[in-house]
DNA sequence: TCGTGTGAATCACTTCACAGCT
DNA sequence: AGCTGTGAAGTGATTCACACGA
């Protein structure tokens, strides 16, 4: 089931496409083009329709999609939206951050989980959760049936920190550390790295001068 | 002058390289092959020997390449390591979150200037900086010759803000609002969109039910 | 012999263009 | 007439494979 091979680039489009969907049929909006869906989503019209194509042919010649319909179906293929737990792992100043960051919980993937090792940290309360010491992520990921593992520790600790999570058990992992990690196959890692983003900005800033 | 075509994947793992050099450097190693780059980089040989290429010809076959040599070169694309200011807009929860991010600070990027609109927002201090007003934008951007606009706003409010940096003259956005913005084609926006992020993570997970 | 540098082959994604349904 | 769904063509990135210099 679900086996539809869905190209990683198609995919993460899909979210930006459900989030305007979501938005257009809470005004009001019953049906909607691939071109202006498109629009909104800053995608093209072509790509709309190749990205839809994946999840099967729910539109109408002539008219469009329906929004409810299309977000039903790509929730069926994201995954459902039932709630995904997540335990946050390193405290630092930009853990500390995202652990009052309610996009997470907004998104379907509550944070239920505080862990670090520095024994100044542990202990102290955030949000109503009290941080744990890493030694017990084994049983705070069994305690809260937590799926999901985000690192924000300093990119030195985060290898050996990847590695008690899967050890723990946990299968994706959202990696903030600048710093690239190993882990076995069957676990998935994303990295989000603010740094290179910005970097890239500067590049094109730099560009910008020569033109 | 640096126009050299590079190609926008490559360029994100120059920044990676850079780092991983950088790490190698400090611990005394003098020279790298592309296979040791690769591994410590999470990337392949080929890859790192097509990537590097596009810098020009800085390896020595039967060798590989020097590190302080390859740190300077990559440095002189990225556009040197001269700090670029940034201006933070958005005082929720993010972004007083990534306000004190020091990791911004550290890449070369300091946040000089802290904006919002809420009037209970206004006026307060972060990390030493006083909030302004969004209609103080201009000025802000002049006095601190900030370059960078980082977008920390709910969805709703993004465009309304991005159209007012690039009024204000920042050619270079990194947007974490969830929606896509328009600008003119002068201005670089890069979008850093973590509930996508979870909802790919959570896709793999879904799937891995079905193997 | 070892590892770079690079054309050529392959693969993945995007865009085109149009047949076919409403 | 309008808009989807999709093969086919085009584009760009990755991987292969090997000639060449150290």
């Amino acid at each position: 089931m679900s086996n539809l091979n869905l190209p990683e680039a198609a995919l993460s489009r899909l979210t930006v496409y459900q989030r305007a969907l979501v938005e257009l049929n809470d005004s009001g909006i019953k049906t909607v083009s691939s071109r202006e869906l498109a629009e909104i989503s800053g995608s093209n019209e072509s790509k709309v329709r190749k990205d839809l194509s994946y999840l099967g042919s729910y539109g109408t010649r002539g008219v469009g999609y329906e929004t409810e319909r299309l977000i039903k179906e790509i929730g069926v293929v994201l995954g459902g939206s039932q709630p995904r737990p997540a335990v946050l792992v390193g405290i630092g100043n930009l853990g500390r951050a995202l652990s009052q960051y309610e996009g997470f919980q907004v998104s379907g993937f509550p944070i239920v989980g505080l862990v670090d090792t520095d024994p100044n940290v542990v202990g102290e309360t955030i949000n109503g959760l009290k941080v744990k010491n890493l030694d017990q992520l084994e049983e705070l990921v069994f305690q809260t049936s937590a799926v999901l593992g985000i690192v924000t520790t300093p990119a030195a600790a985060a290898q050996e920190v990847v590695d008690c999570l899967v050890e723990a058990g946990i299968r994706s992992i959202l990696n903030f550390a600048p710093v690239v990690v190993d882990v076995v196959e069957e676990v998935e890692v994303r990295k989000v790295d603010l740094a290179t983003e910005l970097q890239i900005l500067g590049y094109y800033d730099h560009l910008r001068k020569f033109d």
